[in-house]
DNA sequence: AGGCCGTACTG
DNA sequence: CAGTAC
DNA sequence: GCCT
């Protein structure tokens, strides 16, 4: 059966469904979409679950292009030719501006109650100059007073992000009734592979773990007034942040366990790592907690929350306070975490500067009593303010669009995913994240790439300083660590970014291990596998007395897809709903 | 009582 | 090797 | 710190 018949079927199949749903969870209603498949059908399976997807979302499914009526195209870099070939065009830029073309993430962050314009999940380089210039010219129009800044997605895509996205009358579905923790997005590649297991992973991730999330690397974003207030209409509330910041019951309490939480992990000493290592997770899973907690119980029964920990929420609920905090935030650690707030510097570092006298960074960047810094450290002490800063989604999306640029001029086949918090949705990111590699399929492999890659980015200027360049640059596998900038001019800020690439064998193990690398990984090392970032191997030894050590490594089991990985780990690929399918 | 993720780069 | 970052 |  063909896609177009597939989608001809959709009605029958879940129109009962559909009708039944809430408003709110139809969150594509009005949306006429294109979905273009990738050709190779090898995943004709994909295609049908993404059709299933944007039917029950309440989106209208295009098989045909009719520019009258479209208003969305879901693409990737890979389909581009399909899109041609369905729009009857010869070049993307034929395309009307009205309609937006988008990667599969858009649809993902849609269902997620995530609006960020369309703009930043524009597939299409030659697109998106157009497309954004379009978009500046629409929020000219309703903004005809402010005064412009230039550089081109700052003022406009990013004003539109934090007014509101056009179009989308509903508002952004919270929770839903009853408890629905955040769900976390799912990291089908813009660029790539048709198919999306990571969904589905999610949904058994939440059966499996119950109230136990994911823990949020991510420091909270403090929106206060005052950072967006000045001109006087913006609103400081970022549509885009992620739909648990601003309705969590529980965020007076998640604050000041983060606060603790920052004092253990600015000491030095495993206690103080692993106290640290748990609150993580218990802060994670308080934050999803759907209620006010109450009672001890009600802490208790939150998982990772055990007698301590409860009896602190129970002294916030009761005082607001914590008299803990008081008394734990004393002068050394006050200093030792204006210390390690420059890159390369950790507790270890930190402690002994203040041992030495130390005080502020005054001291030491005078090098008094005698310290020296790394040259990570010099780095990291001259730009602490730009490290420590986050930068607006759209500079993440500019920075990583130049630098897909120039990688796809040095080889047109390389796939490049922006992951981290962007990818997450986030309407700020603390760095970019940028994964990297190539099909194998014409014998060839990405194995220059990286080292022609840092150099012309060093040559653009978009390069600024490295932290950490790779051993080997002309290994399959490497990681480089730096700064960059989104343009030369002076002053502009500096921003943390990680260049990451990876065999084209080990993709699928590698976007896994970049997304879920707690409980996949758990699970896989019961099994008696280990996966990492190569990928999954089997046949792993574990000393029984000590599990951590390794008596044998295992063997990699290369070029494994991501279907097949959650295959072997036993993990359903499908959605509750596809498995209703006959 | 002992595990809690594992890996790579820097100096 | 310890320290650091992810 | 929590969990087994």
């Amino acid at each position: 059966m063909s896609p177009v018949q597939y989608a001809a079927t959709l009605p029958d199949k879940w129109g009962e469904h559909v009708s039944k749903l809430p408003r709110n969870k139809l969150y594509l209603s009005g949306k006429c979409i294109l979905y273009v498949w990738n050709e190779p059908s090898g995943s004709m399976q994909g295609t049908r679950n993404k059709m299933d997807i944007l039917y029950k979302a309440g989106a209208r499914l295009m098989t045909e292009y009719d520019p009258e009526r479209v208003t969305h195209i879901v693409a990737s870099l890979d389909t581009q030719k399909n899109v041609l070939q369905m729009c009857g065009i010869r070049k993307v830029t034929e395309l009307p501006v009205h309609i937006k073309t988008v990667t599969w993430e858009w649809i993902v962050h849609q269902i997620q109650g995530i609006n960020h314009t369309e703009i930043y999940y524009e597939p299409f380089i030659s697109r998106m100059k157009q497309v954004s210039q379009a978009a500046k010219g629409e929020a000219a129009k309703d903004d005809a007073s402010s005064s412009a800044k230039p550089s081109y997605l700052e003022t406009s895509a990013r004003k539109r992000e934090e007014t509101d996205d056009e179009g989308s009358p509903k508002k952004k579905a919270k929770h839903g009734p009853g408890f629905q923790p955040l769900q976390p997005p799912s990291l089908d590649a813009s660029s790539s592979s048709n198919f999306d297991p990571l969904a589905e992973f999610y949904e058994q991730a939440k059966l499996m773990d119950e109230f136990e999330v994911e823990e949020d690397e991510e420091k909270p974003q403090a929106v206060t007034p005052s950072e967006a207030s000045e001109g006087s209409k913006t609103r400081w509330q970022c549509d885009g942040a992620p739909v648990n910041s601003g309705a969590c019951p529980n965020q007076d309490i998640v604050d000041k366990l983060l606060e603790l939480r920052e004092i253990h992990s600015a000491r030095q000493g495993s206690d103080d790592m692993w106290r640290t290592f748990s609150y993580r997770k218990s802060i994670a899973n308080i934050k999803a907690f759907p209620k006010r907690i109450e009672s001890y119980s009600d802490a208790r029964s939150i998982k990772g929350v055990g007698d301590k920990t409860a009896l602190k929420i129970m002294e916030i609920v009761q005082t607001g306070e914590l008299e803990r905090l008081k008394h734990a935030r004393t002068d050394d650690i006050v200093v030792a975490q204006l210390f390690q707030g420059i890159y390369g510097v950790g507790p270890a570092t930190a402690f002994s500067w203040y041992s030495q006298g130390l005080r502020t960074l005054e001291d030491v960047k005078n090098g008094k009593n005698g310290v020296s810094l790394s040259l990570v450290q010099e780095i990291g002490l001259k730009f602490y303010d730009d490290i420590n800063d986050r930068m607006p989604r759209s500079e993440a999306a500019e920075i990583f669009c130049k630098i897909r640029q120039i990688a796809l001029t040095i080889d047109a086949k390389l796939y490049m995913e922006i992951m981290g918090s962007f990818r997450r949705g986030k309407a700020t990111c603390g760095d970019i994240d940028i994964l990297l590699t190539r099909p194998t399929d014409d014998g060839k492999t990405h194995h220059d790439v990286m080292r022609v890659l840092l150099r012309r980015l060093h040559e653009e200027e978009i390069l600024t300083y490295d932290l950490a360049t790779p051993d080997d640059l002309d290994d399959l596998e490497a990681t480089y660590r730096g700064l960059c900038q989104v343009d030369t001019a002076p002053g502009r800020r500096q921003r943390r970014i990680d260049i990451l690439s990876v065999p084209y064998g080990s993709l699928g193990g590698a976007l896994l291990y970049y997304t879920f690398n707690r409980s996949m990984r758990l699970k896989a090392s019961h099994m008696g596998y280990s996966l990492n970032q190569r990928g999954l191997y089997k046949g792993v030894v574990r000393d029984p007395r000590d599990r951590n050590k390794k008596l044998s490594p295992g063997t990699l089991m290369d070029g494994l897809s991501e279907k097949e990985i959650f295959d072997i780990l036993g993990v359903p690929w499908q959605e509750p709903h596809q498995r209703v399918r006959s």
